[in-house]
DNA sequence: CATCTGATG
DNA sequence: CATCAGATG
């Protein structure tokens, strides 16, 4: 008998431990400052090429989560040659956007309630060629997921992220003035110091350039908030992406470069911002957002 | 704990069917016409990549034939990205050759011992810019391994195979003016119709030209034996390569382009020719030569 | 349906 | 050290 490569590949190359998702108690009693229990789950997940991430088992974390939405990013998929898995999720309604250049960057949104309507990009011919953006509108919020663009080794592609960030900001403004938002996805930038492993040896390097923390900290000051940083100010080593390289994942050398940012307004809401370390399929990990409507 | 994804690979990828190569007894009586047992063992594999192939638990040919003489095509390597457990195998001395163009074509041998000299191409610039030749010499034989050029898609490389096949042919004359030659390789030539499932289909397909077929007609015609047909003469369904493509291999829906061809005068010497369908690691198969010396 | 490279992250 | 595309077989 000959090896049966593929089987092998799709049913034996997760073992137990990154099963664990399946398993692990992902409940929670969260609730707003003034005890309010959440009643809506938002995940966000990186996915860094769909169809590898679903040979990975990344769709389990419907099942582990149950999720109200799922945003993902880097699906590196255009819609036609998305498996049927992951096209059609029962019980979700689904929306995907995806680059003009084949296998580059995508993202997709999976909504249990049907939103209001989608649209797609910010208006941007040249970065809206990119598949970076969806936005859904629901009666209460928008919820905007993004794939930031990379600003590149050796910064290659830092004009193409200066250029994004007052757009996607202005993008994010409009929005804003007519309900609040909540936006999710890679913004491709560790923040502050705290919110990477090491900050001394990124400071020429994407994610960590001071013109990415400056676009960063410009949004903020605009009346959001990020969630995760307002609940949690001080807890370090809270990290959602780690490079493959060097083992890094299993050191925690990573980068927080995964958000939920809210409008202002709606943080009287927020119940909790939770890091699925435990979760693995990508080099990033979900991030799951609790909120009481 | 996280998915340990390369141990997983490296360990789980062969089921224990395709160990069977190291428990398979591959022993042989096999002797000459006037009953002189075999006392020379020769291998030759086409990989299809010797960085997967070793992933697939190629090298354990080694312990199962311990073949005197393995040659290896489509290495896709150059010496310097070479694993070192290739590079250099315990009790033999290894010979390479690549192609300019990294991941191309490319030659192996490893010989327990140590020929005479040996040399790399056929005289031809362009066609030895493409790694497709080690010739070694022995006391009492040359040995010669190629991967010959395939015709490509829609014949694309046919010119470039009909410009090969005189030089090529011319090297091995020249050799066998001084010394019997035993050539083996991928000669990507399906001979007859015997030799592939389907002919009817393939006639115009790269492996299966009248031009092809011709050229090892005229091979063999200058005084060499292929030396699998001629212990075979009516064998059918005997082949060493299967596309990967819709399961061909399980079917046997397979093509005879791996070969060794002897210089007439050899062939009193010709024990046996094996072919190794049991051995997994490449869409090729092994084959097993056997000759007293 | 595999192997590679090269771009990308 | 992964993903993908595209060339090649």
């Amino acid at each position: 008998m000959p090896p049966k490569r593929k089987q092998v590949l799709d049913a034996k190359e997760q073992p137990e431990e990154s099963k664990k998702g399946k398993t692990e108690d992902f409940s929670s009693d969260a609730a707003t400052k003034d005890g309010k229990k959440w009643n809506l789950k938002l995940v966000s997940w990186n996915v860094d090429g769909l169809r590898a991430w679903l040979k990975k088992d990344g769709l389990s974390v419907f099942e582990a989560e149950s999720p109200d939405i799922v945003c993902l990013q880097e699906t590196k998929c255009s819609e036609n040659k998305m498996p049927p898995e992951a096209k059609k999720i029962d019980g979700y309604h689904s929306y995907f956007i995806s680059a003009k250049t084949e296998g580059y960057s995508g993202v997709a949104l999976y909504s249990r309630k049907e939103p209001l309507s989608v649209t797609y990009g910010i208006g941007d011919k040249t970065h809206d060629d990119e598949g970076r953006v969806i936005t859904a509108e629901y009666p209460e919020f928008y919820l905007v997921t993004s794939y930031v663009p990379n600003a590149g080794r050796k910064l290659v592609t830092l004009d193409k992220r200066m250029d994004w960030d007052p757009k996607f900001q202005k993008h994010l403004k409009d929005l804003d003035a007519k309900k609040p938002i909540i936006l999710c996805g890679d913004l491709n930038v560790a923040h502050n110091e705290i919110d990477l492993a090491n900050p001394k040896g990124n400071k020429r390097n994407a994610g960590f350039t001071q013109e990415e923390r400056d676009g960063f900290t410009d949004l903020l000051s605009e009346g959001f908030v990020d969630s995760f940083r307002h609940l949690y100010p001080k807890k370090e080593k809270q990290y959602t992406f780690w490079t493959y390289m060097g083992n890094c994942r299993a050191k925690n050398v990573g980068w927080r470069l995964d958000y939920f940012v809210l409008s202002e307004r709606l943080v009287p809401q927020l119940c909790d911002n939770l890091i699925r370390t435990s979760l693995y399929g990508s080099d990033h990990c979900p991030i799951t957002l609790l909120m009481h409507m």
